[in-house]
DNA sequence: CAGTGAGCGAGCTTCCGCTTGACTT
């Protein structure tokens, strides 16, 4: 009897299958054992023997190790099948560290598809575990573990108070770091107010543009301007030009994890964590018609690739779905240089499991996620959509308008997706055709627009172009932010908190070189070297660590200022964030000399009923709902004077309530 | 309920990446 051990108990009755009878595919569930949280700093490294870890089972996976042991017992020969990638490599190593496989023969094989030909291929070629591969993802949880206890427990004792849990990390650090630095750049942004001209026709709008670049629509910062240019015109608009063009619409690539979740929060709001869970859910299967079907491959994929196999079944399918002529080629994704392609694309695992037909067994969130995947599969091996455009200049009295309309000429992916609609005007009219607007060309007032807030899905994707985490933590980094109170979803945009800001801010004036976009690439390159054996995992470490040390202990030294960025306006010193009790405020950093503490912005809650309710002591505010910030009843609301602090009249919600 | 102030320190936890359940939001 054969062993073949694999990470995911999803996959192994697809693999038994193409194995035979000689075959038992068993799963260890991921990595089984991590260090222990032991010794100096909890770190469980042995620093007078190379930083060497010391390794324990995960608690919750000692069941599991008595299974595999169990079935190793039975076997003759074992084949370690964990994924193709670093981690992969590790988790073969500690399972051939842990089991029991006396003399057995033990041999490492791998594929990075689940199809017939390229489990039957692994199983030919077997090999012995790469210790290059495995020292690599050593160096990796090591550095990792010692930047996150280390900084973790540094943050705690400057920023921490009993009630929250803090942490930091390199991944979730800079993931906060990039949400910080984008709502700086948000609050430095100069709104300014701009003014476009705009002609309204029966079934169209046109707009003033450049009449050397009709293709850029002129913006006035003065008013006057506009209105000048307005006062211009007659209300003749002559059909100067017409200009005929495409516009193309490229077809997406199959799915990743990054760009599933992406797809999922734009279209149905869904949270990455959400997406995720039910992902899972129809990779595990579902009961159809009596049988266990699994609906997708691996949802945890950095790849695009989609194997030769399931290509040939795509083509025929999309030739008779769709015709001939929709095949296209197979789009790729051209950005990802940190994917390490241990899966295939998130895709269907057959064709023949069509949407009408599954339908039926999925609950609707699934249906969703399903669906999503299973056209976006469709539409990557499809031809790009073309679009035929058509602009119109207008001229009058010299100034010329333009508008532009288009219309499907190749719907191509589009049939898979949404389709493609015909609109419901197309301009028709000729060149010197005078045409009449149903109103006078007015302005609009329009503000330039500063850079926007993350999104869960953008911040992955961001994530993702920079090589920071990995399919299997964009989520659960996203979720862990969101625990430690660094940062909120409001109207699905990631705001940080201020305790986030904190937290990022103390980092970066201490640590800059660790949390810092580029760290995570630069710690890859050494990683890599270390796999193909021309670096040591020793001196790797060794080098990380005699910095890091130094680094530390001059930030390890009170008092922990934090610097908000602003000025003192009582002293010019900086100004600091400062924490009690009572939570945190910002106050001068020359304290006790200066003893400024900048006021609180209370924000006022809008409340119709009372806002029309006049002050009973001063007469001139009204009340509006406030919220105690300090003292005791912190959290508190409470009625309370518009014109504080001229006048403090407050009173208490039940109160106000009886009196009324 | 409206005007705040760090430094001590027991015993917890904390990282990133793999994977599922067993638990509450």
């Amino acid at each position: 009897m054969n062993l073949v051990i694999v990470e995911s108990p999803g996959k192994t009755k697809t693999i038994e299958n193409f194995l035979g009878e000689d075959y038992k595919v068993v799963a260890s569930k991921g990595h089984i054992r991590d260090i222990k949280n032991t010794g100096i700093d909890n770190l469980g490294l042995d620093f007078n023997n190379n930083y060497k870890p010391v390794y324990a089972i995960i608690p919750h996976q000692e069941s599991t190790v008595r299974m595999l042991n169990k079935e190793v017992e039975k076997a003759s020969n074992i084949f370690l099948a964990t994924d193709p990638d670093r981690e992969g490599e590790a988790i073969s190593w500690h399972l051939n560290e842990v089991l029991n496989f006396g003399g057995k023969t033990v041999k490492r094989i791998e594929f990075n598809e689940i199809t017939k030909d390229a489990v039957q291929e692994a199983i030919k070629n077997p090999r012995d575990i790469d210790t290059n591969i495995f020292a690599s993802q050593e160096t990796r949880k090591i550095m990792d573990r010692i930047i996150g206890f280390k900084l973790s427990s540094l943050l705690k004792k400057a920023i921490g108070s009993s009630k929250e849990t803090i942490s930091a990390g390199r991944v979730q650090s800079v993931a906060l770091k990039m949400i910080i630095n984008r709502e700086e750049e948000i609050n430095s942004f100069n709104k300014e107010t701009y003014y476009e001209i705009e002609a309204q026709f029966r079934h169209f709008k046109a707009k003033l543009v450049d009449s050397n670049n009709p293709k850029k629509t002129l913006q006035f910062t003065e008013l006057g301007k506009a209105e000048s240019i307005l006062a211009d015109l007659d209300e003749n608009y002559i059909v100067k030009e017409i200009i005929y063009g495409t516009r193309k619409e490229t077809a997406p690539a199959p799915f990743t994890t990054s760009t599933l979740l992406q797809s999922a929060l734009n279209k149905y709001s869904m949270s990455s964590s959400r997406t995720l869970k039910i992902a899972q859910e129809l990779y595990e299967g579902v009961e159809i018609n009596g049988r266990h079907v699994a609906l997708i491959t691996y949802m945890r994929s950095d790849s695009t690739r989609l194997s030769d196999q399931f290509m040939g079944s795509l083509v025929n399918h999309l030739k008779r779905k769709y015709g001939e002529d929709s095949i296209g080629y197979a789009h790729k994704a051209n950005n990802n240089k940190s994917a390490q392609d241990a899966h295939e694309a998130i895709r269907p695992v057959s064709l023949k499991n069509t949407l009408e037909m599954v339908e039926p067994y999925l609950s609707k969130e699934q249906f969703k996620i399903y669906k999503l995947i299973y056209t976006q599969t469709e539409a990557s091996m499809m031809k790009d959509a073309i679009y035929e455009t058509k602009t119109a200049l207008f001229s009058n009295n010299g100034h010329i308008f333009s508008v532009t309309f288009e219309r499907p000429e190749l719907p191509g992916f589009k049939l898979a997706k949404d389709g493609v609609a015909e609109p419901k005007y197309y301009f028709n009219h000729l060149e010197g055709d005078v045409m009449k607007p149903t109103k006078e060309a007015y302005y609009l007032e329009k503000t330039t627009e500063g850079p926007k807030r993350f999104t869960e899905a953008t911040l992955i994707k961001e994530m993702e172009s920079s090589g920071i985490g990995r399919p299997s933590t964009y989520a659960t980094t996203i979720n862990t932010l969101k625990m430690r109170k660094y940062v909120e979803i409001e109207k699905k945009q990631v705001v940080p908190t201020k305790l986030g800001t904190m937290a990022s801010k103390f980092l970066d004036e201490r640590f800059s070189d660790i949390i810092n976009i580029n760290y995570t690439a630069s710690m890859e390159k050494e990683l890599d070297e270390i796999a193909v054996g021309s670096l040591k995992e020793e001196n790797v470490v060794d080098d990380f660590y005699k910095t890091f040390k130094k680094n530390f202990e001059v930030a390890d030294k009170p008092p922990f200022a934090i610097y908000t960025g602003e000025i003192c306006p009582k002293c010019g010193s900086k100004m600091s964030f400062r924490s009690n009790s009572y939570g945190v405020f910002e106050a001068c950093s020359n304290y006790p000399t200066c003893k400024y503490i900048k006021k609180q912005e209370v924000e006022q809650e809008t409340d119709t009923e009372t806002e029309l309710l006049e002050c009973p002591e001063c007469h001139t505010g009204h009340l509006v709902v406030k919220e105690a910030r300090v003292g005791k009843k912190r959290g508190n609301k409470f009625y309370g004077c518009s014109n504080y602090p001229t006048c403090k009249f407050t009173i208490d919600l039940k109160d106000y309530v009886r009196k009324k």
